[in-house]
DNA sequence: GTAAATTCTTAATATAGGTTAAGAAATGTG
DNA sequence: CACATTTCTTAACCTATATTAAGAATTTAC
């Protein structure tokens, strides 16, 4: 076995080992489950500006950051991109609707910065919950905070002007401002790069 | 027994059938389940206009709406409403986010008609998943419905101007254009009454 | 390290949607 | 039924944000 080979194996260890982490923050788990959930994950990486997901396709995965970021967005008829999503580490990133519903996905999801996820099937995740119903409940946990992150965002979107859904942002997820283009933020909080330009140049005075 | 205990009696018995006709359409359950879910809920009765829920308590309740039509929105700084979601006939309805944050509540629920609602307190909902798991399935996988909704609307709002919008919300709440005032659709699609009427009357032409 | 590509800024102009106001229509209430 | 309240419509005017365009700054790729 090479140095090399040696270090990847470890280095898988360590993306797993991060996820298990995360579980068993939110639902304490055994050394047991942590193992059967250990096979259910597949690491990919996936390089800057390089898809996870096309829309067109039906959705079958959820991904969950262990390194980087990813995003999901729609584009437009007009072309124009939509951001729906930021997923930095620890976040899990998929096409509910798609995967719901079982139609082709509307989204694309690709790489903000390289990243290494952890992916796992639809069928595998639906198929666990039988055999280890805390998973069932961590997912339930996870998709009630997405539920009412979305409901804060839609108040603020019916609510709040431009400026104050930047501020906002700002407060929300301090870590991206300087790690993404300004025109993703831009057009996570519906607005455009030029607006925004805008709004930042009167903040500084 | 008076007639009218009786009547009671009965209208209740077909209260909590409808819930469990609605869970069992999504993950079927035994008749001794469906016992111990009756033994959960509380029925009753919000007339039209009245409060549910009001901002500024925390939120500990959901609330299966048997009849009629609930709503939820915020009130801003200005004192306009904001409409975050409607909910007809064998839906759910609460503040997720206070539910889940255990903090004050941004939002009011109230009755748009005569409705009538089973109550399940967060803690008694919580507390049964150890006992019967396919509850905590049935209410994982409306969570997901809900985000994949919410998620839906979010891209509308990012990308479809509000004649669209409008459009939308017709195709997507057939029964409810007719049913609530044209005030509180402008509300949830997130544009001025004024608007909408204006957006009516192009139509037209 | 340099050329090419992308992102950011500024400014002039345009527009979707908001505001105000007042009357008409509908609905609720005694 | 009649009066009060709420909702809806229309129209004139206003503003937040979009569009277009062009140059400056930054990042990427060879």
């Amino acid at each position: 076995m090479t140095l090399c080979v040696f270090l990847n194996i470890l280095d898988n260890f360590f993306m797993v080992e991060k996820l298990l982490q995360h579980i068993d923050s939110i639902v304490p788990i055994t050394e047991d489950e942590g193992e059967i959930i250990r096979e259910l994950v597949k690491e990919k990486e996936i390089p800057r500006k390089k898809f996870l997901h096309q829309a067109g396709e039906v959705a079958s995965n959820s991904a969950f950051v262990v390194e980087g970021c990813l995003r999901s967005y729609t584009i437009d008829r007009d072309g124009f991109e939509h951001i729906l999503q930021f997923a930095p580490e620890n976040w899990w990133i998929s096409d509910m609707h798609s995967l719901v519903k079982n139609n082709p996905s509307e989204l694309n999801i690709d790489a903000l910065l390289d990243t290494k996820v952890l992916v796992m099937s639809r069928s595998c995740q639906i198929s666990i919950f039988d055999r280890i119903p805390k998973l069932e409940r961590y997912f339930r946990i996870l998709t009630e905070n997405a539920l009412a992150a979305s409901n804060q965002r839609t108040i603020n979107y019916l609510s709040l002007p431009a400026k104050l859904r930047y501020e906002n942002f700002c407060d929300m997820y301090p870590t991206l401002i300087h790690a993404i283009p300004q025109k993703s933020i831009a057009s996570y909080i519906g607005i455009t790069p030029e607006f925004l330009s805008k709004l930042r140049a009167e903040r500084v005075k």
